[in-house]
DNA sequence: GAATCGTGGGT
DNA sequence: TACCCAAGATT
């Protein structure tokens, strides 16, 4: 049997049952696929029940306001999914007259769908054959045929796009994306791979080799870097200060408390003398809430600082986006793990 | 084409 | 603890 046959019995036998996987409908895989990108089966199974819910069809997302797209993203990071989620259903609108499309062709078009999420909606939905990339794929294949090439380069992804390619079934390409996925998922795991029990384990060459666990290869990428976050808790009888992060930095556009980044780690004695801090909030009362809270990012930690204003001075004009927002508005707003983890800890009745 | 974009789980 | 990495895309 060739590795495609033996991929395809083993799916059979051993799939997992997940819930994108009873349909064709390429509105709803599209969902998923784009829920999925970065983000395991289980964390992303609770938002795409409730994204279906939210949005039962292409059309009804269109019409949604980005507010509360990026609200029922809350928690989930990689914002910018978001955002282009919400971009595609209204590009479905203008260019595919509402309906969704399967073909590769059209949903590469769309915001947020690369060459993965292209394929895997032509796959499935279509049966188109194009084989999928992703990180199982490119595990599964480095292992089997102990292609030592680094994954994480342009050249690596040309020569394993071309390996995935010569892969795959011709009679069943979406079964056998699936199947190939879950395999990686499953069996052919980062560490712990579970090799003895494996359908391939006198066939795969890392195997015999005595590579699998160097497998598959990757450059090394930059160190993250530290940043100091100080947040400030402002209320008055408007509600709370909330302000809106900017573009081209983490977190674009979501919603945190009003903040003073600094080069280091200050206490409170030299946070209120810094002259950030004395041209938005003067001299007014000021006493820190919990500890030093470390948030870790793919690419960045992050250390944050709570600080409540006692007796704000007048705010007003201090900073154009700084708005008030009573309880019921504050809880619309999108806000990062950092800001709703704090308020879920110190500011719930 | 390297860097960036979140959060959570596993070892 | 520190590191890896997960159904990647964009700039």
């Amino acid at each position: 049997m060739s590795f495609a046959q033996k991929l395809l019995s083993w799916y059979a036998e051993n799939g997992r049952d997940l819930p994108w996987r009873n349909t064709k409908d390429p509105y709803i895989i599209w969902l998923s696929e784009i829920i999925l990108q970065q983000t395991r089966v289980e964390q992303g199974m609770p938002y795409f029940y409730r994204f279906v819910e939210a949005f039962p069809t292409v059309e009804a997302f269109s019409r949604a306001e980005e507010e509360e797209v990026l609200r029922l993203w809350q928690g989930l990071g990689y914002y910018s999914r978001a955002r282009n989620m919400h971009k595609a259903a209204k590009m479905v609108m203008e260019l595919y007259g509402g309906e969704f499309p399967a073909a590769y062709d059209k949903v590469i078009k769309l915001s947020g769908v690369g060459e993965y999420t292209a394929s895997a909606i032509a796959s499935f939905s279509a049966g188109e054959k194009r084989a999928v990339l992703d990180g199982n794929v490119f595990r599964v294949l480095s292992r089997y045929l102990a292609i030592d090439v680094p994954i994480n380069t342009t050249h690596g992804k040309k020569v394993f796009s071309e390996v995935a390619e010569e892969m795959m079934s011709a009679e069943q390409p979406g079964l056998y994306n699936q199947a190939i996925m879950d395999f990686g998922a499953t069996v052919c795991k980062p560490r712990g791979p579970l090799c003895s029990s494996c359908i391939f384990r006198y066939e795969c060459a890392a195997l015999q080799q005595g590579v699998v666990s160097e497998l598959p290869k990757k450059i090394k990428g930059k160190a993250s870097r530290n940043r100091y976050f100080n947040y400030f808790i402002i209320e008055n009888e408007n509600g709370i200060l909330m302000s809106q992060r900017p573009e081209g930095d983490v977190w674009a556009n979501l919603f945190e408390f009003p903040l003073i980044e600094t080069e280091q780690l200050l206490t409170q004695e030299e946070l209120v003398e810094t002259d950030a801090f004395k041209q938005h909030f003067g001299p007014s009362e000021v006493h820190q809430i919990g500890k030093t809270v470390k948030h870790v990012l793919s690419h960045q930690n992050i250390f944050a600082n709570f600080y409540r204003i006692i007796k704000p001075v007048d705010l007003e004009q201090k900073k154009a986006n700084w708005c008030y927002y009573n309880s019921e508005n504050l809880d619309k707003l999108a806000k990062h793990k950092l800001i709703f983890t704090f308020i879920d800890k110190y500011m719930l009745n």
